[in-house]
This record gives structure tokens, C-alpha cells and sequence, in this order.
DNA sequence: CGTAGATTACGATGTTTTTCGTAGTTGGCT
DNA sequence: AGCCAACTACGAAAAACATCGTAATCTACG
């Protein structure tokens, strides 16, 4: 395959790992696998292996002080995430951040706290321009 | 690799025809290719066998009427992106819609008609309950 | 200090996805 | 009718991913 021009791209095993240490903080493999095996059944090599993967390709980096190593992703999560949404906003959402948001609150997921909380945000934008 | 319980995930391929056909309507092989051909160089045959595949997986239909079969989306737009949203904002957001739309207009990407459109959804949703 | 338990390193395998070549089909044009 | 261009069908190779087994390594403890 070709990673068509999406450097910060992760596959799903990288999606299920980085979210386990963007909750959990610097984790060791044997956390990470622990967490993973609450939804599914995953061997500890394999969890390993790929957070091997994780750090040749720069995803990820550990401390290796300890008998077992520590990982943390590089790139701040709030990066990752936004890169995340880029890209998504791009690729589904022809470029237009409000049409995900439209579709985001049309699907019934948002609370009336987290409503306001939305609302609050954009009062903001509005106050900063 | 295992699908991990979700249905209406598409790879990458099938993602980027899905997004021609959702821009252009229905159309041929031909036309679908091209226009991914304008930003990356793909052969002809490999974009129908993608669409061939969808067809087999129930993601496309295709009139065969013509020389050139049409295809279109199985599935209504809104109905795949309210699915992808679903997903990502369960594999990256916590479940958190909030917490997405938080992150999309964090991005500066809305402008303020849009902000103010946003705000009228909010408002209509807050109605509504 | 030697051994059990846990961890890392690494290679191998199976699956899915992407890619394309080749062959066969069809329709229009001369 | 016969040919050419464009299209579909199909198989199969290549690449990317996910998974795991085995071996080597380390450390704490008795």
C-alpha cells in the first residue's frame, strides 16, 4: 500500500494502543495489553510487537530505564487528535469543519452540559475575533 | 486481521471512491477514476476492482444497463458519515461528541457564518428536549 | 548465586488490502 | 461484416497489518 500523503496516519492496533496511553498516561506493555484484553482477546506479544513498531516509526517513545519499559506517544494528544480530525474533515467532510459538527450534534450524542459547554466555545471564538 | 465488530468500516480505497461518488453522484468506473487520478496516479483496472468489491460487500450498487455500469452508494451519504463520526468519536474521543466538536472548532476552521449556523443547531436541539 | 517469572527481541505466518496484468466482451463505425 | 476502442471479469502478485511462538535477557528472591 501508499500511506497517500497522511503522515500522522495509525493504523487500528497504533489507534488502540495510543488511546490506552492517551487515558492511562506513560504506560508499561504489560498495562497497555491489560487494558486492551478488557474489550478483546490480544496476545502480549502482539501488543508489544506493535508498540515496537510504534516507536521505529516515531509514534511513540519509551524509557527503557526500568526492567520493563515505559512508552509514551511523541506527539502531544491534543496534536494527534486534531491531526486527526483534519484529516477526517478533509477526506468526509469536503473541507468544512462546521458540516462535521452538524453532523457530530445531529446524531443525538450530546448532552445539554456538553451543549453549553459547545456554546461557551464559540462565544469565545466570536469574543477572540 | 479481524473486523472488530465494526460493520460499515471502509478501507482506505473504498473511503477515497466513496468520496467521488458522494461529490459527483453516481457514475462510471471511468469517471470515478480519473477524478482520484488527479491526485494520485492509480491504474484503471485497480479503481474497478475496488468498486467491484464494494459491490460484492453491499457498500455499492451499479446499474448495468449501459455499457459503462453506474454506481452508487448502497448507503445515503448522511447515513455513512453519522456511522464514521459514531466511530471515531469511540475509538478517539471517548465517546465524547462533545469532546470532538470541541477539538473541530478548537482548529480554527470555522468561520463565523458558520459558527453562527452551529449555534442555531444548538439552539433547535436545546428547543426540542 | 542460581532459578523462576516476567520482559524484550525477533522472525514467521496468516489475513486483508491494494495493485495490476491479461483475457474476453461489447458496441459503434467504416 | 470486421476492426478498434473502451469496458468488464478474473486471477494473482505485492504490500501492509495483525498475530503469535520461541528464544534470549534480565531481576528479584530465596
Amino acid at each position: 500500500m501508499e500511506t497517500k500523503g497522511r503522515p500522522h496516519r495509525h493504523t487500528d492496533a497504533e489507534m488502540e494502543i495510543l488511546q490506552v496511553l492517551w487515558k492511562q498516561g506513560p504506560a508499561t506493555v504489560r498495562e497497555v495489553n491489560d487494558e486492551i484484553g478488557k474489550s478483546r482477546p490480544v496476545g502480549y506479544t502482539t501488543t508489544l510487537k506493535v508498540m515496537q513498531i510504534m516507536v521505529d516509526k516515531g509514534s511513540l517513545r519509551r524509557d527503557e530505564t526500568g526492567r520493563a519499559h515505559v512508552y509514551v506517544p511523541t506527539e502531544p494528544t491534543e496534536t494527534s487528535k486534531y491531526a486527526i480530525l483534519a484529516d477526517l474533515i478533509d477526506r468526509v467532510f469536503d473541507g468544512s469543519a462546521a458540516d462535521l459538527v452538524l453532523h457530530a450534534l445531529g446524531g443525538q450524542k450530546a448532552s445539554p452540559e456538553e451543549l453549553a459547554e459547545i456554546k461557551a466555545l464559540i462565544r469565545s471564538l466570536e469574543a477572540k475575533k
